[in-house]
DNA sequence: GAGCACTGC
């Protein structure tokens, strides 16, 4: 057991040639392990970060190039300093913006807080920042802008060349997510337009050469382009040290049988044999994680000296907020804290104090069958980037170690450079509608960082001709396909909306629209499953899940939006304060629209039909003779289960619509409603017309 | 009979 583990290295950093006119300024290979002092001057501290040193280079890039490429590690500085450093060099004189994008709220938040705090200017003035549902700037005087990469996407819609903007700076691009690959696709068509404006694409190394890639013009444009005034085309690349610490890889000798007891085994093998310090487990998703803790719970009492001392501590987006923030609470003297947790640690939030890092090598991830129209959640192995970025947890105050539960060989010869782009994993009709919405009209023509399937594509379009979004020549409609692209929201729920106004249930709906955008209003955790379904049972209807929502939300307003309703109902409340939010929002955008806000009272076939005009699309019927309840889907026949956790689990009436599927051993559709099937001929009559009569039949 | 993580006027 003690010989377990083969030290290796991390790959080098890139350094790469220059060729194709690219500027490469290589990191001094120093191991920043500079201190922070307790009472240095802001600008003292600024002057410490990494980024500094660059300064000048980087102003003198962004001046020069179109698009400059800064790689940064973590701790780097990059984020807070390079708006700074901008704004200082005159990018925002004249009333120009400078923005950084940030694929989430919370980083938005706390970096446009933490920028403001180190200028001594107030957040909302000349440095502010926006984000679905809240606008802190103050235009004519806000100089930088922090904004999550989705609502700059919204701010094209109204100006398309993005003109009170110099420098746009899109920071985490390497995550890849969706909307960040369609912003970097549409900054690189509005740079042809605009010579003047400035990107800056923050990225891990191991994406820098495909963004450069990416923002490489032609040959040919170049030559046409060389005789100009102006930047130059071609992308720079600047890498940027972080300030982490020296992080030791270990990697098993031989392939383990079970990441679970093997993480298991490697926290117990940590905890007998290495000096004090935190450990952080990544394993894939709630129940790993709960077998895991079982585990470990078993040891402590058979064998009290291996893990006497040990604080395990569970961590999932799923767990209710106060037990979510133990992990951030100080580990005791004399004790280890042991969090355990998905990949909410690996980007979304950071945990002090790891020194030892345990990586399966595995995460949930999300895939997309274009032909059968399922998104699928599978376990899946994780990229080299993520790995990377895993061990990164451990060297955050001093040298940590990281142990990874699969080989050198498989690490170096079968593990790839970087995760699939969600782009070429997701269902696109959001995206589609998004680019439609942006005058992109040939969209299977558009210039991708990384192209979607056509099949992805045509089916998106298809769905979205359904709904009557799209015309026959593939432009979005009048007014149904504008007002959907208006509402910040999955165009199947934004159909359901605009249904609902002509049947006179838009109350409701929009109360259904906003639970179904949050996820999840209930209080799930271990060992209580039985006290949730009994809670349940107090709100259920009929009719399926979106009704059952509606009795939730009224018994919430009915209590006076009480803490204690929620607890004692096994409503989260968090969740619940939210829906309140969105559905405030989502009731001015439909006024905006046009829609009457009436209520249907009783009457919940109204309510049923508004959901089948948006869902359709998602129509099962219950196989004749099943007695498992088995449904096929009316599309594609593919075998679909109610999900344990929705009302109509064991109800199973003939036909439902139901509005997600997840998969684990078995397809499962959670939130789920029953209907009549004569609606959906009704509500898509294309959609279904290649079916006869008889597979309608009650 | 049971849920990776984000996000949007």
């Amino acid at each position: 057991m003690a010989q377990f583990w083969k030290p290796g290295t991390e790959k080098p950093r890139l350094v790469d040639d220059e060729e194709g006119g690219v500027l490469f300024f290589s990191a001094s290979a120093s191991s920043s392990s500079s201190s922070r002092f307790g009472y240095a001057s802001i600008e003292k501290q600024r002057q410490r970060l990494p980024v500094y040193k660059y300064r000048t280079a980087i102003l003198y890039l962004v001046e020069n190039h179109a698009t400059t490429i800064i790689v940064g590690e973590t701790g780097s500085g990059k984020t807070t300093q390079i708006p700074q450093y901008l704004k200082e060099a005159g990018w925002a004189e004249g009333g120009r913006v400078i923005a950084c994008t940030q694929p989430r709220r919370l980083a938005v938040q706390a970096v446009s807080a933490r920028v403001a705090e180190e200028m001594g200017v107030t957040l909302g003035e000349e440095v502010g920042y926006t984000i679905r549902f809240e606008d802190l700037t103050n235009s004519g005087t806000t100089m930088i802008k922090f904004l999550t990469d989705g609502v700059l996407l919204r701010e094209m819609m109204d100006d398309p060349l993005l003109t009170k903007y110099s420098v746009v700076m899109v920071d985490e691009a390497h995550e890849r997510s969706i909307s960040t690959d369609i912003l970097l696709g549409l900054l690189k068509k509005i740079q042809r337009r605009r010579p003047d404006l400035r990107l800056i694409i923050s990225s891990a190394t191991i994406e820098a050469k495909s963004m450069s890639a990416f923002f490489q013009t032609s040959k040919r444009r170049r030559a046409l382009e060389g005789e100009e005034l102006g930047p130059r085309m071609d992308p720079a690349i600047l890498s940027v040290e972080g300030r982490g610490f020296h992080v030791q890889i270990h990697f098993v000798e031989e392939p383990v049988q079970d990441y679970v007891q093997a993480a298991v085994s490697t926290v117990l093998l940590i905890h007998d044999q290495e000096p004090m310090g935190d450990i952080l487990v990544f394993l894939t998703g709630q129940d790993d994680i709960d077998a895991a803790i079982h585990l470990l719970n078993e040891e402590a009492q058979t064998n009290r000296k291996h893990s006497s001392g040990l604080i395990l501590l569970p961590l999932y987006s799923g767990l209710p907020r106060a037990e979510q923030e133990l992990v951030f609470s100080p580990t005791p003297r004399g004790k280890r804290k042991v969090v355990i947790s998905t990949n909410i640690a690996e980007t979304s939030l950071t945990l002090e104090g790891i020194v030892y890092l345990v990586d399966s090598g595995f995460s949930k991830q999300k895939f997309y069958n274009p032909i059968s129209d399922i998104e699928n959640l599978v376990v899946a192995p994780i990229s080299k980037a993520s790995a990377r970025q895993r061990a990164g947890r451990a060297g955050r105050v001093r040298p940590g170690k990281c142990y990874r539960l699969y080989t050198e060989e498989y690490f170096s010869k079968e593990m790839s450079a970087e995760g699939i782009p969600e782009m070429q994993r997701s269902n696109l009709v959001s995206c589609v509608i998004q680019l439609k919405a942006l005058g992109i009209d040939n969209i299977l023509g558009f210039d991708w960082p990384a192209s979607p399937s056509p099949e992805a594509m045509i089916r998106a379009l298809e769905i979205l001709y359904s709904l009557g979004i799209l015309d026959d020549d593939a432009k979005l409609t009048s007014p149904a396909g504008f007002q959907v692209a208006e509402i910040p929201l999955e165009p199947m729920i934004s159909k359901m909306i605009l249904s609902s106004n002509e049947l006179g249930c838009s109350e409701e709906i929009l109360t259904i629209a906003a639970v179904l955008s949050v996820q999840s209003i209930w209080v799930y955790g271990r060992g209580v499953h039985r006290e949730l379904d009994e809670a349940k049972l107090r709100f259920a209807a009929a009719e399926g899940d979106h009704v059952t929502f509606l009795n939730v939300y009224k018994g919430f307003l009915q209590s006076g939006k009480s803490s204690q309703w929620c607890h004692k109902n096994h409503v989260n409340y968090h969740a619940m304060k939210k829906v309140v939010e969105i559905r405030e929002q989502l009731r001015r955008i439909a006024q905006r629209l046009g829609i009457v806000v009436k209520s249907c009272e009783r009457d919940m076939q109204v309510v049923r039909k508004a959901v089948t005009a948006g869902f359709f699309a998602n129509a099962c019927r219950l196989e004749a003779f099943s007695h498992s309840g088995m449904y096929k889907t009316v599309r594609g026949s593919h075998e679909v289960y109610i999900h344990p956790s929705s009302v109509l689990f064991r109800v199973n009436p003939k036909w439902v619509v139901y509005h997600s599927l997840v998969s684990t051993d078995r397809q499962y559709m959670r939130n789920v409603i029953s209907i009549d099937p004569s609606w959906l001929i009704e509500a898509a009559p294309h959609f279904y017309q290649h079916h006869g009569q008889n597979s309608f039949g009650k």
